[in-house]
DNA sequence: CGATAGATCGGCT
DNA sequence: GCCGATCTATCGC
């Protein structure tokens, strides 16, 4: 993966990462499920472009992980993009490492080890230490998909803000969604 | 099944 | 203090 596929706006950039295999470590699958975040969007933590200790990396150059913690418990992994804004990886389809996914997971489940962002922040064991890491070099690897994915655009999930955005991208009829479209 | 309470951190009002 | 880009356990039907 090229530096400028993430120099572009983070609604293109989701779009066109669903069906691309990301590996931590050497673990991970391919991506079937992200977000789009800017600073217009009050969704977004980079909203009104106020750069906090938390968002600091959103403000940094493209293509680098942006991790937080979330509800005080889970980490999310997103993608910096153009201009403030990023990805929220929300889900994965289980390729490498599996065994080592069920593992840190505790469940054998397959469709529960990276179905949500923090399950598959806990199944590539993924925490504030790569904030700020880029997406370029080990230990993270990307590849891109062999053809192009169906992509579906829906509504995100989870936010209060701002509901009604079509930002949610998923892998058409993918069994490894956080939740059925 | 679906609904909900609870865990627990950082940034904001 | 309060709320959130979440997940799990545990209810009740």
């Amino acid at each position: 993966m090229k530096r400028a596929f993430f120099d572009r706006h983070a609604d293109i950039v989701a779009r066109d990462l669903i069906g691309v295999d990301l590996r931590f470590d050497g673990v991970g699958g391919l991506i079937v499920e992200a977000e789009s975040y800017d600073p217009e969007d009050p969704a977004s933590h980079s909203y009104g472009w106020r750069m906090t200790e938390r968002n600091r990396t959103m403000f940094g150059p493209p293509g680098h992980a942006y991790v937080y913690r979330s509800y005080g418990i889970h980490w999310c992994l997103n993608f910096t993009c153009k201009d403030v804004s990023a990805v929220l990886i929300r889900a994965l389809e289980p390729r490498h490492g599996i065994e080592t996914m069920r593992k840190r997971r505790g469940t054998d489940d397959i469709a529960k080890l990276c179905s949500g962002p923090g399950r598959l922040c806990q199944a590539l064991a993924v925490t504030r230490a790569q904030d700020g890491m880029s997406l370029l070099k080990p230990p993270f690897a990307m590849r891109e998909a062999r053809e192009a994915a169906k992509v579906r655009r829906s509504v995100r999930i989870g936010i209060t803000k701002a509901p009604d955005a079509l930002r949610r991208f998923t892998m058409a009829g993918s069994e490894f969604l956080s939740r059925r479209v």
